[in-house]
DNA sequence: GACGTTGAGTTAAACGTTTAAGTGCAATCA
DNA sequence: TGATTGCACTTAAACGTTTAACTCAACGTC
């Protein structure tokens, strides 16, 4: 493998002519920049992106972990946050590096790791929340990150997210302009943030609408399918007057559970049932009936944050460090059915 | 961040010493080691991975591109392979780089950088396939490399495998001791290899059975919805007598159309008409029917390739160096209704 | 007492870049 | 004419490791 040398030897240049050739920096005649970039493409030169780094004290890596779920549940839109990621620093010379996700309470050391072995350059941080001891660890030592999701509001620093509450929103809307009055939600532990925001979006629109929510349409559970059926029985069971017509989900998992318990109680999902779900899974429009959902802009969000994570391994403010994207709802036949028929 | 002549200032002795003590190797006195070990904990020290890197010319990263799947299919095995690469590089000190799959014909360009710069170590191919491009590079320029699927037989290479045409078998052993015997198969164009070796199985099965296969019961499609609801739709119009009772579909999405195509011509799937799938889908247990389906071992599959590239880095030759898996039948409604009723 | 041998260190080169500082030269200027 | 400037390029240090080669004292051997 040819090195800076060997160009430098060929085209008869010192090597910090043929380095300041490949980085358009200093003061270089053309004739030489020619024979140099020639040579070049000769030798089939290419950089040691390792040494480049030890010197430059940059390792052009981006480090990403995400938390594995658990089975039976699934994650719709890793492949394609990763794959944006990667995209996206592939047009900067970068690269993304993924680890591990720690066991709990070992996150801060294993980026500590990361940190100071210097294998990255700055970190995506998905599924942020509140109190994140990641986020404060790196805070503390001033070391790049952006976050997909939001934490506390009294600490600074970058993140994109999509807007939950005005998603939910949406599909708050959309049920309500169907005629749907008693609308639950199936929501996430408290301990959320990114549950709270969704919920906010729901209680929010209830009140728009002047409609009171009844304690029992709100029902906080783990994304488990299991646990969304039985939810679902719950509202099921409930006084006529009280029932719920309309369903909103946190998850398209959640969501399926809702379809099937529903299903399970002779319920036509759409017509006597609506039910939205979250992330519109690649699944979701395959499932019948065809799951009405939110769908993120994962694409945007992995350009976003990383154009943001350049940026500041850059020494750059990113403008603006906070971006908010709205989500977009697909509607299907799981809460438009009778419409249609 | 302390370097190692930090650690060797404060412990009153050469860089050198610090390193041997660090890796273990050269003459090292017992009380100078426990002193160098006592500073390289009270600096916090941590050697750079890059300054590593470019002495000893390696970089301990593994390299990873995955074709990302068309809108509207899904890879249920992704997110589980990588973790498990992931993981199993991270046992060795390793760490996975993922970049962006190249446009059609670029794949060797977009490998050969990543070699050329020295960014990896070796790589994990996905998806190989006849005449892979990939493969051939690097075996040409003798790279490190194992892919997860086989090429060509006459290419002498270290590969992870899982058993497709077993697998298959497995299913058609299943559907036969059900009683079935028209048994058809939804599978892939003849340029997927895998697609092949799960054809195999299929056409072993029915020729261990004694069962003669109806030139109609194989429909090659991609991998696809809507082709596989069409093909679906031609079995169900074939006369009684050659009318296939089982189908045997070589992706879970596929056989997501073959169910939703049977229930709209009223039959009642696991009753009327089996389906099998290949994948085992997060989602294949909460269908309804849910889904009989393959279930291949990514993590061993992942913790193998690592385990074989990470020899052939250190120089030594993985054995074996040819490893085949086999995947697991997940038997639910999809088949057995008619059972269970 | 001269002569290996061994153990425990040190010295310094090397890995492949980047970049501050320096050099030489031609053109420009007072 | 000599000083000044700007351009094009070179020199050499630095980034943080690893490791071959060396040093030196202590010890054992004949």
């Amino acid at each position: 493998m040819p090195t800076i040398k060997d160009v430098a030897k060929a085209a008869g240049v010192s090597v910090a002519t043929v380095s300041y050739v490949l980085n358009n920096s200093g003061a270089v005649g053309e004739a030489t920049r020619q024979r140099v970039l020639q040579v070049v493409d000769e030798l089939g030169y290419r950089p040691s992106v390792i040494a480049r780094g030890l010197r430059s004290r940059k390792s052009a890596m981006i480090g990403y972990s995400w938390r594995p779920v658990p089975p039976n549940q699934f994650n719709p839109i890793l492949e394609k946050f990763i794959l944006s990621l990667a995209e996206a620093a592939a047009r900067h010379e970068y690269h993304v590096l993924t680890f591990p996700f720690p066991e709990p309470y070992d996150e801060v050391e294993v980026y500590r790791q990361m940190v100071e072995s210097g294998r990255v350059d700055g970190f995506i941080l998905p599924d942020a929340n509140l109190d994140d001891r990641r986020i404060r660890y790196l805070l503390e030592v001033g070391f790049p990150f952006v976050t997909f999701g939001r934490s506390n509001p009294e600490w600074d620093f970058p993140w994109v997210d999509v807007d939950g509450s005005d998603g939910v929103q949406q599909a708050m809307t959309h049920l309500l302009e169907l005629g749907h009055r008693r609308i639950a939600c199936l929501a996430w532990p408290e301990a959320s943030l990114t549950g709270q925001y969704r919920l906010d979006g729901y209680r929010t629109a209830m009140a728009s609408a002047g409609l009171r929510v009844d304690p029992s349409w709100v029902i906080r559970i783990e994304n488990d399918y299991s646990l969304a059926r039985q939810a679902t029985e719950t509202w099921l069971g409930l006084p006529a007057e009280r029932r719920p017509t309309a369903i909103v989900a946190l998850t398209d998992l959640m969501a399926v559970g809702v379809m099937n318990a529903a299903a399970d109680a002779d319920l036509r999902v759409g017509v006597d049932l609506a039910t939205v779900g979250f992330d519109d899974a690649p699944i979701a429009g395959y499932l019948r009936p065809s799951l009405t959902s939110l769908r993120q802009p994962m694409a945007m969000v992995g350009e976003r944050a990383v154009t943001m994570l350049i940026d500041l391994v850059h020494g750059r403010k990113p403008e603006p460090a906070q971006v908010l994207l709205k989500s977009q709802l697909i509607v299907r036949e799981s809460t438009s059915l009778s419409r249609r028929a």
